[in-house]
DNA sequence: CCCTCTTTCTACAACCCCTTTCCTAACCCC
DNA sequence: GGGGTTAGGAAAGGGGTTGTAGAAAGAGGG
């Protein structure tokens, strides 16, 4: 709500450094271009970034005629974040260098039982410590951990407020983590983690409005508008999966009807299967991954139950778009979570038409409808970026004498 | 997109006269408290206004002990505003002043067939000048003319995309006005001027995230995002009218099935009347608006057909506002148009209750639903505040000199 | 009536941010 | 090795906000 100068800065350092990501080497002068913003502000978000070990000089671009134009990339040895995603049923944890690649990862699962606060933790605190471990990079580096839990959270008091799965009610998850893990923590929930990833690293980077729809168990949309997230004033805009698609519709386990989560969550998507065809040997009864596998696969095959099965789900979920399309006109709308990936093309051909039916023609010519580029895990990705985006807001413009870059700038 | 440092220099300002106009007279210091700047910032920005003539100082309060507060307050006729509201059967334009009071008004009926926009215009243009020779105003003191057009327009060009109810394409509306019309033009369509209206005026000031309900002829609503407009990419956000309600439902004009509009629109709920009581003497086929007014005083008088339309209506509306509820966690919903304010009350009892029925609980507790306050044609208030904060984000540092305010500032 | 106390308000300096401008650095080519 | 050309650093400048010192303005007591 209130914005200061600095506000302007840490978005400028987010931008330069999302440019560089993207697109390592890189020079100051492209930069320049692609931000928008003056050399000279380019030159010293750099530098400042470079002082703090999180880039490097990497060489010279070869140049006809005039000064090469130095290079610089992000080191990526010089930091690592930790991005956690708790789930239902397993807690998976991945830890990044600077570049976003993954170093190392830790599943651990959760069996049914296991879902009290204190048992979540250890698993967490147990999972961290095994990545740390395994990339063997020393704890200094570590410039945060990113923790995603399903359902509400504050993320300026770090209290889960709410969790669907489990009964959890105003658990103070990070002061409980804050015992087992000394890092800085960033909180909040997997719609926001993957909408944030896709900001930084994924279809919506550089765009001003864009709405990251998650097909998972549960569905959800994350907001990216202006920019940045969509919050809501108690941190829990977002729950699209909840909206009324049909009215008197499948009954959800929020206790409403018709929810959009009842037609193309994964659930869902089984019970379009089972309405149409009650004894398909696509039908793995206990297992929605199995399942969606196999309407994949059978789509793959032009198996016409499983064709009708994605077309009938991707008409629900075309409208729901549409809705959004209409509300929000997004610049594009990313389709992420493990059913889009799954399903991909075909799933995206459909919803496209289906879009193009419901949506109104003004907004939908200028919003582009696209499955999520990133091929890791998008929740810790996302989560891992919550981690970033905290390391880069909390600089501080230390008197800048700049280090002993020059010493060895000439390779 | 880009930010700079004067956006913050024109949101201070925004804030700081909005407050001034909800409560004049008023002094620094409380400026300085319900802004939460600096009482340095808001000196300067009182000092800004007042040479600019928007403010005057109006005496001061009494003290208990030391110097008095000097009292700030709007200054009414040191400019007028204009607010055009462009309709499909009317043109209705209202001359306000700096403390936003109507001082004239002007209406005029367009005939179905006048519809092209050289047509339209010269009623504005006849409109304009009619409130100005009214009001008797010098054409110096008009800081500006706002434009209300419904469907989508391009703000930059000032073109009208597309307007629904004529065939109009591409219309450069804003190049036509200014042919007759002098002083600066801001176009935008209607449910965005409602929500500014609210924004500065109603029920959404001083809250961080507002959606304004329209309930008219057509329905729409206004995204106050973030203490601003949400205009999504084409500046066509908002149109959850067009968001499908029930699937395969009734038609609408816009060519899909089961749209928001065709069942809490007035000819939604002309139609809501008549399945439920087709010989009803509440219905007048040819007229929205002596049906709303019917149904209105049938409720009053507790007419059972009357309030069992309502109910549908509102239970159709609640879950059509759950969906907003849920997807965007805002601080307040705000019903407004001339159903809203028709069917008032008794209308807004239903409707908390059914989004209470079809809302998540956690973004439920947090959003407030309420009518819309603002007593007058909430477009011509927002086409004006267009006008205002044209006005306003145009003011430039003029070198500093303040005038003669000591000359009479004690009296 | 004058002095002191209290509070307001202005002017000014400090700080942050971005940009423009100037100038040196670094390379190619001749 | 010198001229042409481009990169990047340093300084100056403009826009903003804020803290602070001091003038301004009243209340109240002696």
């Amino acid at each position: 709500m209130k914005r200061t100068s600095r506000d302007i800065r840490t978005a400028n350092r987010y931008e330069v450094l999302r440019q560089i990501i993207a697109e390592s080497p890189t020079s100051r002068q492209e930069l320049a271009a692609a931000t928008g913003l003056s050399l000279a502000t380019v030159a010293t978000l750099v530098g400042e970034l470079l002082d703090l070990g999180m880039l490097t000089e990497v060489g010279f671009e070869d140049s006809a005629g005039g000064r090469p134009r130095g290079l610089v990339a992000v080191n990526a040895s010089g930091g690592a974040l930790i991005g956690v995603d708790i789930a239902e049923t397993y807690v998976r944890v991945e830890l990044f260098d600077l570049a976003l690649n993954v170093l190392a990862r830790a599943d651990e699962d959760m069996r049914p039982g296991e879902s009290r606060p204190v048992q979540v933790v250890g698993h967490v605190a147990a999972a961290v410590g095994s990545v740390v471990a395994q990339a063997g990079v020393e704890g200094a580096r570590v410039l945060g951990v990113g923790v995603s839990v399903p359902g509400q959270v504050d993320r300026a008091t770090g209290i889960a407020e709410y969790a669907p799965n489990w009964d959890w009610h105003d658990v103070p998850l990070l002061d409980l983590l804050s015992e087992h893990i000394s890092y800085p923590l960033y909180l909040d929930n997997p719609l926001r983690a993957c909408a944030v990833a896709e900001l930084w690293f994924g279809a919506a980077r550089g765009r001003g409005d864009a709405v990251v729809v998650n097909l998972g168990t549960g569905v959800g949309a994350g907001l990216a508008l202006g920019g940045g997230l969509h919050r809501g004033v108690s941190n829990s805009a977002g729950e699209w999966g909840h909206t009324t698609l049909v009215l008197d519709g499948r009954l959800c386990h929020c206790g409403n009807h018709g929810c959009v989560e009842t037609y193309v969550g994964a659930p869902g998507i089984m019970l379009n299967l089972r309405e149409l065809s009650p004894r398909s040997p696509l039908l793995h009864p206990e297992d929605q991954t199995a399942t969606i596998d196999a309407l994949a696969r059978g789509v793959a095959a032009q198996d016409p139950v499983a064709v009708k099965v994605v077309r009938d789900t991707a008409r629900y979920l075309g409208a729901g778009i549409a809705d959004l399309v209409n509300l929000l006109n997004p610049e594009v709308v990313v389709l992420s979570s493990w059913v889009a990936a799954a399903l991909g093309e075909p799933l995206l051909e459909e919803v496209r038409e289906a879009v193009a039916r419901h949506a109104l023609r003004r907004p939908l010519a200028a919003t582009e409808i696209v499955l999520s580029p990133i091929p890791t895990d998008p929740v810790c990705l996302g989560a891992a970026t919550f981690a970033l985006e905290g390391a880069l807001s909390s600089i501080t413009q230390k008197a800048g004498q700049r280090n002993n870059r020059r010493t060895w700038s000439k390779q």
